[in-house]
DNA sequence: CAATCTTTGTGCACGCGTTCACAAAGACAT
DNA sequence: ATGTCTTTGTGAACGCGTGCACAAAGATTG
């Protein structure tokens, strides 16, 4: 296949493939951590293991950056994390809004995460007026009223929302109205925007029932041979679900005010 | 997906994608819904457009798990629940520990999406031994001393580890010690476990890096015929019109998801 | 300067996932 | 029954991502 021609403009920001992107942060926390121990060079095949991929993968995944490994040495780790910071446009600061200052809302704001890369928690809002004013993370909360205003007078191009389902799709609406066009959703809802709005979702309930069925899967295989708890995974497993201890009254979280909602 | 190459040529006559499982979730949230509406059918047109995908690729992905629809008709909602809910093993109640009880550790103790389907809040365990017996969520804080026991007498095979990431792996190779064999990781670090057991991991930094390089690129292609550099913490920002067709969009495969920690 | 060793960069093949497009199946009306 | 209409289930084509395997590039040694 010709490389060049029509259909891809290759190495500008335009060709990089997604699943690339994904684990370009990946790289990135690697060689951040190669850094501050002082490691000049790292060869594709450590970083990989570092990094949790295969060495083949991550050397294509580079040479959509483009050239900047040497044969027969590696790659300069300083050089590496400024090439990837600045084409994940970390070399700038993105004022960042988060919307529903509940439990998870409250964990987002204390996340070190945001200030350690490019990212600067601009406010905090949250639509209950007795949250107003009182101070999260060292940040005074605001009310949603001020949504607009805020991420106008910020420029903030990326919300976060960790509302409840229900107002999820309205504050998403008014987050975009408002200018903003990369969010990421921590509510279980489908968010709908138009065209030109990034929408990244985190849902911590389907990532808990993906695991359930490969755990039911393991189970059940284990039943093939026989009933007995042979496994070769090495661990003993104890019976799944065996202990049943009365569950007429759930003490449940269930009625809580979870800042995160049910599915 | 984790613990890669692991090929399961195995009992395959249940050979659902990997892609599919990680939409079932999906679909059963949106039948959930039209479940407590008291809507009787559904059309794969209407579910798909409900759960935010192709209506073709739901009906395919139905079809891993057996003709469940009435051609002219569509799909009998009750029904879909209870064979999503069967296949992805939700009908059995899944014990969970929650390792590390910090902002988000107590986020997800609050987590409604918790009960609402098959998992069930063991235990909180924390390494603060000030931390031990205090209730969070309404269940008092055990000490990390305790995690074998609590596993082994909960049968608890599913682990949410939301430490700090130098606790990560120590943490890991206890729960997998003790006989859990699915873990949903908070902390940003790549864990490295045995065969056989799963990890999915939830990155908060690195899905903002993510939405931060999109970002940077609708900044970029906007100002194509001149070098301004992007605003800073500038004021106007609402220029972000962006027509761009471009349908890179949304979420990507939702191979992986953000997690939350300090970096 | 030549030989050797190391590690990158990538052509190629393969498999998974997505999407189209349509025949088959059933409901419904006449 | 027969015909029409709706919607499923799926064959097939296509595109993306992955991993192998190797030639090319540079370091290193004698």
């Amino acid at each position: 296949m010709a490389t060049g021609r029509t259909h891809r403009p290759a190495t500008r920001s335009r060709g990089i493939p997604e699943a690339t992107v994904a684990r370009l942060p990946l790289y990135l926390r690697a060689l951040t951590a190669l850094s501050e121990r002082s490691v000049p060079t790292v060869s594709s095949e450590e970083l990989a293991a570092a990094a949790g991929v295969n060495s083949a993968k991550l050397r294509k995944d580079f040479s959509y950056l483009g050239s900047y490994g040497t044969r027969g040495v590696g790659y300069d780790v300083e050089y590496l994390v400024y090439q990837i910071s600045r084409e994940l446009g970390l070399t700038q600061d993105w004022p960042v809004v988060i919307v529903g200052i509940g439990n998870l809302g409250a964990a987002l704001a204390n996340y070190g995460g945001f200030a350690s890369r490019g990212f600067r928690v601009a406010a905090l809002i949250d639509a209950d007026p007795a949250m107003a004013g009182k101070p999260v993370a060292g940040i005074p909360v605001q009310h949603t009223d001020e949504l607009e205003a805020i991420i106008r007078d910020n420029g903030v191009s990326i919300g976060v929302i960790a509302t409840p389902a229900g107002a999820a799709q309205q504050v998403c609406d008014r987050l975009v109205a408002a200018g903003v066009t990369s969010i990421l959703n921590f509510a279980p809802t489908v968010l709908t925007v138009p065209d030109g709005v990034d929408v990244r979702k985190v849902d911590l309930s389907i990532e808990l029932q993906i695991l359930a069925f490969h755990e039911q899967r393991k189970a059940g295989e284990e039943a093939a041979a026989d009933g007995a708890p042979a496994q070769a995974a090495g661990t003993t497993n104890s019976a799944v679900a065996a202990k049943r201890q009365d569950s007429a009254t759930d003490q449940g979280p269930d009625g809580d005010v979870p800042a995160v909602m049910p599915a």
